[in-house]
DNA sequence: TCTGCTACTGACAATATTGTAGATAGTGCT
DNA sequence: AGCACTATCTACAATATTGTCAGTAGCAGA
């Protein structure tokens, strides 16, 4: 006898925006945790609960799913890090936070980590980082308080002083998950070096 | 007509030990590159010049090949991290020697690209830098140094002195290929920053 | 020269992964 | 209700990749 078609189990249908944001996310999941390369077709429309034609129909292919993914989190990448470095302006400490804010950006949140596998593979180049330009911002800082009486720094060693903390919490990315708690009392821990570090760059900045 | 079977072209055969070494370097090179998802059976076969059962007739399968090379990079990474280290112990400027060798090791010889490929695959934990025994070295000299009048300096500080640089290099060692020139004079360059940083480590270990 | 060992090979199998094609079914508009 | 639009599906094709197997061939020792 001929089969009943089996009662498809209720298709959600979502406006193309949201379907993509939820594409992206479990992309990018995937991104996080094994790189650019872990990202097979079957699995993100597995994750989203859609099948894997789906994808294709809203990013065209594979490579076109990559580039997407990578964007976005590499927008979000300067946006949060752009917002570590504004919310760290002011405040006694200026150097902790700072260190603080962007260790948060980079290591917590995972956006290190992400960021080391776009380099390594070639997605990003490393200049994304945007070094430069935070250093130019502080050097402008820099230069306007030590204006009075003593000489000005030369803007190498701001970008240094800059560059040094940044690429240090790049690699500490790298290995959050089995790294130690981050107990202040930790001895040799990640927020202890924090500490030290931002002491290192604040007694250099100070002369 | 019965075609003739075409003449084979000459099969070489290699000792274990040497069929070995070939795929292991090809392998190798692969993981440089592009991690270790990276590498194929068919292609570092067809690098060495033989077929893909061969590869795995010598590793079992695609993971022991795998496993292999990435023990022998790490060897390698040790060995020659040990020896930077040793060549940089005595000198006027141990400091920049011992920064420039370093550097040398893990960025211009890409074992720190390596290292992070294999860090973020999960196939080295971080550990495997051995910060902590260089720390321990570097610890016992600066004790021996500073016994004289002065407070002896926490292991601590000794420790994240050495751990600085090191994560630092490590991160330069990303973009080393998109990297501006070795030129001295090049301003921004990593030849003035890695003076730049032994200058600023130099001065903190003399307080 | 014969013989045993094993590095090596081609052919095949099994699975994974990307991509295509045509049909189906929500959703908003008239 | 009827219709256009398109998000979504199933089924299939094409290729890549790992792994198996039975046989071949180079080399060393008897």
């Amino acid at each position: 006898m001929p089969r009943k078609p089996a009662p498809e189990p209720a298709r959600r249908r979502r406006t193309s925006e949201e379907a993509r944001a939820a594409i992206l996310d479990a992309a990018e999941k995937r991104l996080d945790a094994s790189g650019p390369d872990a990202i097979r077709l079957q699995e993100v429309a597995a994750d989203v609960g859609v099948s894997h034609p789906t994808v294709l129909h809203h990013f065209g292919s594979r490579e076109g799913l990559v580039q997407a993914v990578v964007r976005r989190a590499l927008d979000k990448l300067h946006a949060d890090l752009l917002a570590a470095v504004q919310s760290a302006a002011d405040g006694t400490d200026q150097v902790t936070a700072l260190l603080d804010a962007v260790f948060d950006t980079l290591a917590a949140r995972g956006h290190g980590r992400t960021f080391l596998w776009l380099a390594l593979s070639g997605y990003a180049p490393t200049e994304d980082l945007r070094v430069q330009s935070v250093a130019e911002a502080v050097h402008a800082i820099r230069c306007e308080r030590h204006a009075k009486g003593k000489r000005k720094p030369p803007f190498e060693d701001t970008y240094f002083t800059v560059l040094l903390p940044a690429l240090a919490l790049l690699s500490m990315s790298v290995g959050v998950k089995e790294k130690r708690g981050g107990g202040d009392d930790d001895p040799l821990g990640p927020k202890r070096f924090r500490r030290w570090l931002a002491k290192l760059i604040h007694e250099h900045l100070e002369g």
